[in-house]
RNA sequence: GGCCCCGUGGUGUAGCGGUCUAACAUGCCACCCUGUCACGGUGGAGAUCGGGGGUUCAAAUCCCCCCGGGGUCGCCA
């Protein structure tokens, strides 16, 4: 890959550490008759008896090393003793490889090294699992010996292609004023939003330090100290359950700028994130400009707040169509407010009553009711051709053939089609559908995996009413502004209320998000106060911020991007533990340095702690 | 906490009531081999099938519980 190609050729630039003349992966034609010095990992041997082949891999590569008795007796001996992953250092002469005996799979196939040297100089006993081969090993062993996978090419080029976005990052808001600003890892709880992993203080009994969710207050209080254009490669801790896209500890670009409109924000990241795909990955397709839908929009059209846009298979209303349908529960799902909506499955006709079943079991554990599905047979004429033979659904015998095809034409299905329905009070259908349209795309692979479409979501509502507790909580959180055309209905109507909110979402994930803050004291008291803060508690967790406001904070606002996420998608993995050099497992061990873990009790007593009998 | 999937030599798989004294590939060990590159050849070692209980004349195979791993819902301001 490009990336893996550049980092060669700047490495060759540099001195060597003493141990090497070259790395593996550089050596070329151009190095024919010079004398090098390498050191490495076997990757693989070829012992013939006489003449021993060996391939030496470094970070940059891999070359062939020939040892031959007729040239070094004593090293040709030395390499029959080389196994698997032993470490060596070779000495010998860079020589074109015999003609017919290049090997066109390899970058350095043109050329071998005859040894005439060896040293080694650390042995290995045989790997658990294959370094020079990608077979898919249980994760819980790559986990335990994480050192080793991570010599498997595919991991190695995850970590260049991670350090190459890091780097782009730096240098593109480096270019643009932006300052990089370290924060606190040790801070105060503030127990809203996730679990805080907490640290307990030795000099303080009984008191704790929380690790930062996100580095949110604190660059807030950064724009109060007149950064202006502040960012970090901050690592961020939220104690939660993991899934493949989420682990206890992971990596946010975070970033704040003052005076700036959200237009500012959107367009610079909207550069960034073009002119970072397009020079570390190249390779990918990459959709532009960015779409930007709204919150309403994302929840109508796709049943997701961050839908794959990939691919269409887009929600549609079909109240109006039936509205006075025979099929009482679509009737009364309307009459009490309700709304049917439905997608157009291309080519899923032919699924059996398993099949179909399973999508209704699907549906059910995502809320619905249940599932309607009608198949569309194929026909000549489109949808217009269809007859009533042609039509097969459980309520077929409440829809009539006129009615089937309003819904398919307002689908967009043609005919080979299946039509999912589902009824439900105010997202509910949406959310269904939307879960359904996810698993579809998924099993007829409708998403382009080399493809990647960005965009934004905006137009968020700024709360929304946690019925178990009884006071309204922040859909992105506490510090967001309201839409300044919003500001009269904050008393009035909080559910109406937008805020100045927007997330990035990428092929189905939220990569990041942010918003325009609030900076006014006033206003800031009066949220928390909505979200059911006594004035007192406000005093204690947020007074700082209180006090920042209260004397000069500029307007502000920023956003936090996924850096794992991102790296992820593309690299084109599937979980971020595959771009993290030393992840957690699902249950948040880590099962390489075996943490957590625990610890004596000197420790506990220095702590003022003592473990509970549960 | 709920639901779903997985657990067979070092690794990856097959076997899914008796023919399993558990198969295949690869890795490993020994010997042979001077142009291989997933080298080749010959021979060898290596798993009581995650653990426990049950059903059965008979269990890797069926049932229950537990453990470990993964996915997901809840959760993730």
């Amino acid at each position: 890959m490009r990336y893996t190609v550049f980092l060669a050729s700047k490495f060759s630039h540099r001195s060597f550490p003493l141990l090497k003349t070259h790395s593996c992966g550089e050596l070329n034609k151009k190095h024919v008759g010079a004398r090098v010095t390498l050191a490495g990992w076997v990757d693989r041997r070829r012992d013939h008896g006489g003449l021993i082949f060996i391939d030496l891999r470094d970070r940059e590569g891999i070359v062939q090393v020939v040892f031959n008795p007729e040239v070094a007796k004593e090293t040709h001996e030395t390499a029959g003793e080389l196994r698997s992953e032993y470490v060596v250092q070779a000495s010998g002469a860079v020589a074109l490889r015999p003609p017919g005996t290049e090997n066109p799979k390899l970058p350095t196939g043109d050329v071998e090294i005859i040894a005439d040297k060896i040293k080694i100089l650390n042995t290995s006993e045989t790997p658990p699992f294959y370094i020079n081969e990608e077979v898919e090993v249980e994760e819980s062993l790559r986990l335990k010996y994480r050192y080793l996978d991570l010599r498997r090419k595919r991991m190695k080029d995850n970590l260049i292609l991670r350090h190459r976005v890091v780097k782009f990052i730096r240098d593109f808001l480096d270019d643009r004023g932006f300052l990089e600003v370290e924060t606190p890892i040790l801070i105060k709880s503030t127990p809203e939003g996730a679990r805080d992993y907490l640290v307990p203080s030795r000099m303080h009994p009984g008191k704790f330090y929380a690790l930062p969710q996100s580095p949110q207050q604190l660059k807030q209080l950064l724009m109060a100290a007149g950064i202006e254009k502040y960012f970090q490669i901050a690592k961020c801790f939220r104690d939660e359950d993991t899934r493949a896209d989420r682990q206890p500890e992971f990596t946010q670009l975070d970033l704040e700028m003052s005076f700036l409109e959200q237009e500012d924000i959107l367009v610079l990241f909207e550069e960034l994130l073009i002119s970072l795909v397009e020079t570390v990955c190249p390779q990918k397709r990459l959709v532009k400009p960015f779409r930007r839908i709204s919150y309403a929009e994302a929840m109508e059209c796709y049943g997701s707040d961050k839908p794959d846009l990939r691919f269409g298979v887009e929600i549609k209303d079909l109240s109006k169509i039936l509205v006075n349908s025979e099929f009482t529960v679509f009737r009364s799902a309307i009459a009490g407010g309700g709304r049917v909506k439905g997608i157009a499955v291309p080519g899923c006709a032919t699924y059996t009553r398993g099949q179909l079943e399973e999508l209704n079991q699907m549906a059910r554990s995502l809320g619905a009711g249940g599932l309607v599905t009608i198949s569309l047979g194929m026909c000549d004429g489109g949808i217009d051709g269809l007859s009533v033979e042609m039509v097969k659904s459980v309520a077929s015998k409440f829809l009539s053939l006129e009615q089937v095809k309003q819904i398919a034409r307002a689908l967009g299905a043609r005919p080979g089609d299946l039509l999912l329905l589902v009824a439900g009070d105010g997202d509910l259908a949406s959310v269904v559908l939307g879960g359904l349209r996810t698993e579809m795309g998924r099993r007829l692979k409708l998403a382009d995996p080399n493809t990647i479409v960005m965009g934004f979501v905006i137009d968020f509502p700024l709360f929304w009413w946690n019925k178990e507790v009884g006071h309204w909580e922040s859909m992105h959180h506490p510090f967001t502004a309201p839409r300044d055309e919003d500001m009269c209905i904050l008393d009035s109507a909080p559910e109406k209320v937008h805020g100045k909110h927007y997330d990035i979402i990428c092929n189905g994930f939220e990569i990041g998000g942010g918003s325009l803050r609030i900076y006014n004291a006033a206003l800031q008291k009066k949220v928390f106060n909505m979200l059911g803060y006594k004035d007192e508690e406000i005093i204690e967790r947020f007074g700082h911020m209180l006090d920042a406001f209260n004397h000069g904070t500029p307007p502000h606002g920023g956003i936090a991007i996924g850096i794992d996420r991102l790296v992820m998608l593309l690299a084109g993995e599937e979980s971020i533990r595959e771009v993290i050099a030393f992840p957690k497992n699902q249950s948040a061990i880590d099962v390489l340095l075996d943490a957590p873990s625990h610890v004596n009790e000197q420790q506990l007593n220095e702590l003022h702690l003592s473990i509970r009998e549960e």
